[in-house]
DNA sequence: AGAATAGTGTCTATCAGACACTATGCA
DNA sequence: TGCATAGTGTCTGATAGACACTATTCT
């Protein structure tokens, strides 16, 4: 049973088929977006929740979310899933869009998910440099909102199926750490490896050794991912030096930046320095 | 903006509330699943397309899918996203619901996808045993249904926006296939080593070194994740040993069962085989 | 000067890639 | 007996983990 499900049998042009086209025989669930909003402050990964001001699960934490904007006609049909997402994301944080990074999930479609109708969700994980994390607003149309340290959240007690959708984008953002560069949406723009290896070991959950860690910056500085900055990070300590993300390294064949899974052929060992 | 849009500004208990939810107030997109199904047959990574018998797109090939149904009420949701996926499969293959792996890739929801109405779409990736690829009958409802080979699929000519799931899926395939013991759906029961890189190299597109990849088959038998079977593997040359992947291998700590990315303490030396 | 942190080097085991080689069973 | 394919072994370089060590700079 493919996509033309609820029509007539039609012997039609396509046009007059699409015109005849009768949108709602069918029950139709509601779709919303649903966001998990993760940051880094003071070694601490953090995600951002609000607290529900209406039934259902009036007074739970929730994560933000909002329903998709359906338009009425086949001609304007409304925003794209994508855009819903940097809608709400935008509206709960009050942050410039295109500033955080943000990606799909997954649907999460059981019945009886929300108890007021049917309900598909769309999740998605947003990461927030911890310098911008302060300046998320306490909630747009706000109940108070807050960044929450994931480690605390009881799962249970979370509205619908958040504690599921969390824990999917945790493992997510888990899987991604040590293969995409989507960690350096988790440091500020300039870092010291140090900082970089605090934002790893939240996220994984282990600690890391910190030598061993070095030499993997190292690689990454070898293969153009990342670069020296100009500047040190003061600290009451030692100062360290900083690093930043090298954007749009190379066009790769596919066009997907990829992070370096191939070795290079032979790692030059010709040290520059000194 | 959270999930509590649709409903006047109530100040009432969760149950009056819920029976005084008005649910179509704003329009609802249609939800449907389509299904990227794969198998691997003479050393090619097929996928099962379906020739579209009504508009839209009628006469273009697609992928299987269908509506999500939806129930009538808050107490009657209808079917779970995953059992519709599964039902999907099922009708399209007339395979036994569970003889065949299944998982959700994502959403799909950008407007003007469906030419009808708004439709967001979830899609799965679904592989399918070779020894089972045959025993597909045509289609269920069936317009022409087929195993295509992924190669020669023009991605531009699919119905609707389904040469990216295509791709979607065949990218999750991809780095499934180093990480996740999922492979070994595209295997029969029993496969021999050169059996297995068969369909490693047919994933990946590239040819692997025979040697190189015995050795990581030996590892997987090591850590108990293959075994050997009894019975060689009949060819015209030389008969192969065949091998069988381990269900349910060992309770992990958090029940998923994970293909080894950590390595053994200390691999054993010890050749028990002479 | 002392202490804490940044940063370096070394040893070992694992693993992939390249490739030369042996073993086996059918025609 | 020849040969295609199954199967083994070896060398090299990359990398992770463990851990000992040096360097710097603030107080």
């Amino acid at each position: 049973m493919a996509k033309s499900a609820p029509t007539r049998p039609a012997r039609r042009g396509e046009r007059s088929f699409l015109d005849g086209y009768e949108a709602s025989r069918w029950p139709r669930p509601s779709v919303t977006v649903d966001v998990v909003i993760f940051t880094v402050v003071d070694a601490d990964l953090k995600v951002l929740l609000v607290r529900r001001g209406e039934h259902p699960f009036r007074g739970k934490l929730a994560l933000p979310g909002g329903f998709l904007r359906v338009g009425p006609s086949a001609e304007d049909q409304g925003e794209d899933l994508d855009d819903a997402a940097a809608r709400e994301l935008a509206e709960e944080t009050g942050l410039p869009r295109g500033s955080v990074f943000l990606e799909q999930i997954g649907a999460f479609g059981a019945a009886g998910r929300d108890p007021r109708t049917r309900v598909v969700t769309v999740a998605y994980s947003a990461l927030v440099r911890p310098t911008l994390a302060p300046l998320v607003r306490a909630g747009g149309d706000a109940r108070s909102a807050g960044w929450t340290s994931v480690r605390s959240v009881d799962r249970k007690e979370l509205a619908f199926d958040h504690g599921i959708l969390l824990d999917g984008a945790l493992a997510r953002l888990r899987s991604q750490l040590e293969s995409t560069p989507a960690v350096f949406e988790l440091v500020p723009e300039t870092f010291s490896i140090p900082e970089l290896r605090a934002v790893f070991e939240v996220v994984r959950g282990t600690t890391l050794d910190a030598g061993n860690f070095r030499k993997r910056v190292a690689r990454l500085v070898e293969d153009g991912i990342l670069e020296l900055a100009p500047g040190k990070r003061v600290t009451p300590r030692k100062p360290a030096r900083v690093y930043r993300f090298v954007r749009a390294p190379l066009p790769t064949p596919d066009g997907v930046p990829t992070s370096r899974t191939t070795p290079k052929a032979t790692r030059d060992k010709g040290k520059t320095r000194k």
